[in-house]
DNA sequence: GGCAAACTTGCCTGCTGGGCAAGTTTTGTA
DNA sequence: TACAAAACTTGCCCAGCAGGCAAGTTTGCC
């Protein structure tokens, strides 16, 4: 394994958790309409044209957290066996993932409520699951069998991403209940018949 | 019933329409980033100021049609029984709507099919679907009863018009296939247990 | 007819995405 | 170590865009 992916990448990587925290942080504090790329690119010292390089709008570094996670996601999915039921996979990678952040990240959670009841950001929030929900219907049509294989890839590609972000949305708006109650909730009112 | 909803209402419709028809001829044969808003104007005879009274941006314009068949199957929905399972009053519903669209307007699918590929295009879908889904999820949520209430009607409300929006999508790819046969393969194929 | 409310329009401002080219840093190779 | 190529950053620029404001116009209602 390369341990350091070279000089750039880090340095790319860097820029782009800075990016994305100062989006968050001037976001939450400034509300999303209150904030400028500008202020943004300052915040995490660089340009203004160098954000543009990296986000293609403050939305998407807002979301990159969970774009993040997303990914994270894909790669537990794929490394599960592929002759189990497909909907006990994206179970068990959901609560997985739910279990890797809430355990190490609850600041997470917090600044999510932070930022709830900005409209416009729920939209973009659909956006970027979307991204992902192609890549994972073509790892789950590898693992599915008879007719339709790409139709109900897609399907249950979507429900299970939609679910996921139905369960954060409501997770921030009842801060009380442990997000893995409301994951397991969710994913077993969706489970496919 | 009010027949004519007065005339500035019927005018203003008409000036939505206008714009809504606009945008999608324009963005058809110019693509969608080749035109303007200011254009799309012009062709409504309309000012650009305008434009923005009545959508708060060209893809609100382009998938004003999505919206308004996404309210007629709200309707669809809330004139059906109350006693029945939530899943079976939506799948008809959906199928209901389907034949509508289909024997009125395959212009419509066919417009559809000339936009796919536009990647920018699907984000905005998306968050058109995502509009009604607090809507549906109300209603729903007075057709279930038990535990969680709350957060089931809104999984089944994403998980519905997540898959009505996959159906599309993939029907767009594959115009062959009869649009209401893919509709109910996708229907079945998310049904939860 | 005539008044009030609603709608349209033009004007204006600050923000945005992204093309381009010059300057800087990292990488790979010799 | 030297140096050329590739990658990245930055400033400059432009056209497009959302939306506030105020003046003018149309519609609804008495």
């Amino acid at each position: 394994m390369d341990e350091t992916p070279g000089l750039r990448e880090r340095k790319k990587a860097a820029t782009r958790l800075a990016l994305h925290e100062a989006a968050l942080r001037l976001a939450i504090d400034q509300g999303v309409d209150g904030v400028t790329v500008e202020a943004i690119a300052d915040a995490a010292n660089v340009s203004r044209r160098t954000f543009s390089n990296y986000f293609s709008g403050k939305e998407e570094a807002i979301f990159h957290g969970d774009t993040m996670r997303l990914r994270r996601m894909l790669e537990l999915i794929r490394e599960q066996p592929t002759d189990e039921q497909p909907w006990t996979v994206l179970t068990r990678a959901a609560l997985r993932l739910t279990e890797e952040t809430d355990l190490g990240n609850v600041e997470w959670l917090i600044r999510r409520r932070q930022l709830r009841g900005h409209p416009s950001l729920a939209s973009h929030q659909v956006a970027a699951y979307a991204v992902v929900e192609r890549e994972l219907a073509a790892e789950l049509a590898g693992r599915l069998r008879g007719d339709d294989v790409g139709l109900r890839a897609r399907v249950l590609a979507a429900v299970f991403l939609t679910t996921m972000r139905v369960a954060v949305q409501d997770s921030t708006e009842h801060p009380d209940r442990p997000l893995l109650d409301v994951v397991s909730a969710a994913l077993a009112a969706a489970a496919p018949a």
